[in-house]
RNA sequence: GGGCGCUUAGCUCAGUUGGUUCAGAGCAUCUGCCUUACAAGCAGAGGGUCGGAGGUUCGAAUCCUUCAGCGCCCA
């Protein structure tokens, strides 16, 4: 490419006429494909396949920006940077989806049939599945393309098959009658996982339940008042004094007239309601439990859509669950069974999907058993095998993983993987494998299909379809996820990588933080306070948008997001475009010249240098430990605060001289060090960072900053002296910008200035005047205190603006006092700390001599200090 | 009920093993500037006894105990 005219370079950044630029380049040339090359090493991110449902969120886009920086970063590092993209088929999510947009066209899901009905599904998949994924693109994501899957590819299909197979083989799958979450919204069962409780302001109702051959009732407080159509006991504490007598009789359960007993159970909490408890063991949890210990009927009254059954009374049949509780609490009140009700606040299950109230159903239902599969599981991350981060999730890990049920797979829809399993028409004999029984006129295939996490949970491996990938690229190496999805998906993809591959799935997994609007809410669609990404990277730019978001982001910690807040990633990202116009506005009148990068070195040169590779050097260390926030701060830092305000600064005065090799010399390095910073940023604000990478130097076609090597650190370049000498200099010339500012002398406006010090060098005098605005600049150890001038000491120097005209002593006095102020207090710090014998006597040597020789630096400062407002008094 | 996390400047948050002005950054505020890279900018300034109490220590934002408030997860 040719080099490019400094003045078709536009004063300000716009992302918009380099971005999709950039995305068109990288994806052309592949740049981010991987082959196995036995010569490097893997680096793999399985991406958390987004849901083909979905739309991109800020979620997302946190998400995904952490992943692109890790993998960035590791393929510049030299390694086989491989990040596998995808989508999942989501189950529930896409059947809801499908089934409404069929409705919408008058065609009803169970008329069409299943064969047609997933005809469909497969349809508004290829037209809409892949929405989010082009939408990812906009973020700049540097996946491995050509590895794009699908959790119903027929490889991938293939495998969650597989997998169901041998695991029911083995035993750890089984088929059982149980009480499950039903989900009446979608007629399916879901898992315990899918139930968020809601806290809910309900009602707690007492029941007079009359006992058999005597006046008296037994009071029964409950707040589903409906189900006692099913009720086939009352239970109550057998330590419980007010009901010992009752155990053993029986009760006339009223409306249904069904006689049932009352048992003793340690369950049953005293002090609740009455103490005494009605036991409906077909929709209660609990209640089922105490159903199987004392042998009680089991007596479902729901159909699937929570309508009643004919195992109600005629009246109450086939009504919703909530028109019955009407109905049966009106019954008691015109019993006079009613004794009362009280306002009660309660917890309530939500299907997750459907948004109602989940019903505990039984149901026939398939089952993987979890014990067995958890306990290696849990070794690989108490052993450190797999690293959480923050590591504080661990806990919660064990605690789920140690206390595990077993998982509720099937699921009452049709998309998804169909369970294969077979049942003889005749013999009921149950036939499972990854082919359908040869005489298949004689068997019918299960109805079910799988939960969509059975098969997302197999992803880290099931991306790879050889054996020689496989070896080569797994385990991979960093999960980027949400906590909120540890349970799911996380835990269960360590145990299907111990299970099926018998190692782990990934060694590190980041924990994301969770996006909130600037209030601190949750973003929500209701609430409307979620902003659209895409429209966000419109305004501002993807790179923006992807430092606000890491930049706002700590490990671990909620990031209060909004719009207006990408400001600080634009503004960056335009500081550091006009920093690249600075050196291409110098490139057309300086050869750049790689041999001078050594020469004319001053002391300024070697503090940014040593700066670089301080940077670097704790760059790289935040990156090991995953403090992405930390590492884009020091970036920051060192390019807006080293470089932009002093080290651009400070060069001007060489590069505008007249001796040519220096001029030369100057911007050569000054270009190094701005693309080593380019390549350091670049796995954070890829589109920007590529952009001036090829602005700044001419490169071949296919030539990629991301694909550049990334910058070695030296850390004999690290030079304490270097960096001494520079904050030196800038407390100097900070000092008299102080001194200007408090006086408001115009920026126009030259001074003059005197140090009383033999520090100084000659070397320095420049930049101080350059950069301080001084006319006249005279260093001097035995310098007096010019008349009418304003003072600062720092150190043993003492530096004096004379003001003539100009000084306001009321000001200066005011400068100085508080000066004397601020460092009599210090002093008394010191001091206090000096007289205390203890501290002498305990406290290591080396930070008592450290307080020593700082109280008398402070006293020396505060002694000038004085001198010199006595002397403002005199005049 | 059990567990986890948080509380530092007006706002959002850094602060690794206790020890150099360690009390910091960004935003916001105030003052002065269109200084030939950048007003999406430059220079300067103000602002917090680190949630409360107690303890350990020569020394605590940092370690311990306890209380309060907020948030999340599990039952």
């Amino acid at each position: 490419m040719s080099e490019t005219v400094f003045s078709q370079v536009p004063k300000a950044y716009n992302p918009a006429d380099v971005e999709d630029k950039w995305y068109n380049y990288w994806y052309e040339h592949e740049l981010y494909h991987s082959e196995i090359d036995p010569n490097k090493k893997p680096y793999v991110i399985p991406i958390p396949p987004p849901n083909i449902t979905g739309m991109l969120t800020m979620g997302h886009i946190l998400n995904n920006t952490i992943q692109d920086i890790f993998i960035r970063f590791k393929r510049m590092q030299g390694f086989n940077a491989c990040w596998v993209p995808g989508t999942d088929h989501a189950s529930i999510a896409t059947e809801t989806k499908v089934t409404k947009f069929l409705e919408e066209q008058g065609l009803k899901k169970k008329e069409i049939g299943r064969e047609e009905f997933l005809k469909h599904c497969w349809r508004w998949k290829e037209q809409y599945g892949g929405i989010i994924i082009q939408q990812l693109k906009k973020l700049g994501v540097s996946c491995d393309w050509r590895r794009e899957r699908f959790t119903m590819d027929d490889h991938y299909y293939y495998e969650v098959i597989k997998a169901f197979v041998d695991l029911y083989k083995e035993g750890k799958i089984y088929r059982g009658y149980r009480m499950v979450n039903w989900d009446p919204a979608n007629k399916s069962a879901i898992s315990d996982e899918e139930v968020i409780y809601k806290t809910v302001q309900g009602k707690l109702y007492y029941f007079k339940y009359p006992l058999i051959d005597s006046n008296e009732f037994i009071i029964v407080a409950t707040t589903r008042p409906e189900t006692m159509l099913g009720d086939t006991a009352v239970a109550v504490n057998p330590s419980d004094e007010r009901y010992k007598h009752l155990i053993g009789k029986k009760v006339k359960l009223p409306i249904v007239e069904r006689e049932i007993p009352v048992i003793a159970d340690e369950y049953v909490d005293k002090e609740f309601g009455t103490g005494a408890v009605k036991v409906t063991p077909a929709h209660d949890v609990n209640d089922y439990e105490m159903g199987v210990r004392h042998k009680l009927q089991f007596i479902n009254i729901f159909n699937d859509d929570a309508t009643t059954n004919e195992n109600v009374p005629e009246w109450l049949q086939h009504l919703d669950r909530y028109e019955v509780r009407k109905k049966v609490v009106a019954k008691f009140e015109e019993l006079g069974l009613l004794h009362k009700v009280e306002d009660y606040q309660t917890k309530i299950g939500y299907s997750e999907r459907g948004n109602v109230p989940i019903e505990p159903y039984l149901s026939e239902q398939w089952f993987m058993k979890m014990d067995e599969l958890a306990k290696p599981a849990i070794e690989v991350v108490r052993e450190g095998k797999i690293k959480f981060h923050p590591k504080h999730w661990e806990k919660t890990y064990f605690h789920w993983m140690e206390n595990i049920k077993d998982w509720c797979i099937s699921r009452q829809l049709w998309w998804g993987h169909r369970i294969p399993v077979w049942y003889h028409k005749q013999t009921n004999e149950i036939y499972c494998d990854v082919t359908p029984p040869v005489d298949i006129e004689n068997w019918r295939q299960d109805e079910d299909v799988l939960d969509t996490w059975a098969s997302s949970w197999l992803w880290a491996h099931a991306i790879f379809k050889t054996e020689e990938e496989r070896k080569y690229y797994y385990p991979t190496n960093t999960l980027v996820t949400g906590p909120d999805i540890i349970f799911f998906w996380v835990a269960r993809m360590i145990m299907a990588g111990m299970h099926f591959m018998k190692d782990v799935p990934f060694r590190d997994v980041y924990f994301t933080s969770i996006i909130r609007d600037a209030q601190g809410r949750k973003m929500s669609k209701s609430l409307g306070n979620s902003p659209d990404p895409l429209e966000v990277i419109k305004e501002y730019g993807a790179d923006a948008l992807r430092f606000t978001v890491i930049y706002l982001a700590p490990l671990g910690q909620d990031v209060l997001f909004s719009t207006e807040k990408c400001e600080l990633g634009r503004n960056f990202a335009n500081k550091i475009w006009n920093a690249g116009r600075f050196l291409l506005m110098n490139k057309e009148n300086i050869k750049s010249d790689i041999s001078l990068i050594d020469k004319h070195k001053d002391f300024a040169d070697e503090w940014i240098i040593s700066r670089l590779n301080q940077t670097l050097l704790q760059f790289n260390k935040a990156m090991d430990e995953f403090e992405i926030n930390n590492a884009i701060k020091l970036i920051y830092s060192f390019i807006w605060n080293d470089y932009c305000d002093w080290y651009v600064e400070m060069i001007k005065s060489r590069l505008y001289g007249d001796n040519e090799e220096i001029k030369s010399a100057v911007l050569t390095r000054a270009i190094s060090i701005f693309e080593d910073a380019l390549k350091m940023l670049h796995p954070f604000m890829p589109f920007i960072t590529e952009e001036l990478w090829h602005l700044i130097q001419p490169r071949k076609t296919g030539e990629s900053i991301s694909v550049s090597d990334f910058p070695k650190t030296d850390e004999n370049l690290i030079k304490e002296i270097a960096e001494n000498e520079m904050e030196f200099v800038k407390d100097i010339i900070t000092a008299i910008r102080n001194i200007r500012g408090e006086m408001n002398i115009a920026p126009s406006k030259k001074v003059n200035a005197y140090i009383k010090s033999d520090e100084v060098k000659e070397h320095q005098i420049e930049y101080i005047k350059k950069l301080a605005k001084v006319d006249e600049l005279i260093v001097d150890k035995n310098i007096t205190k010019p008349k009418a001038s304003a003072s600062a000491v720092l150190r043993d120097v003492e530096i004096f603006v004379p003001l003539e005209g100009l000084i306001d002593l009321d000001i200066e006095k005011q400068r100085l006092q508080k000066e004397i102020q601020r460092l009599e207090t210090s002093i008394a710090g010191v001091e206090k700390k000096l007289s205390n014998e203890k501290f002498l006597n305990n406290a290591p040597s080396e930070i008592v001599e450290k307080e020593k020789v700082k109280l008398q630096d402070w006293q020396e400062n505060l002694k000038k200090l004085k001198e010199i407002f006595n002397n403002l008094n005199r005049k």
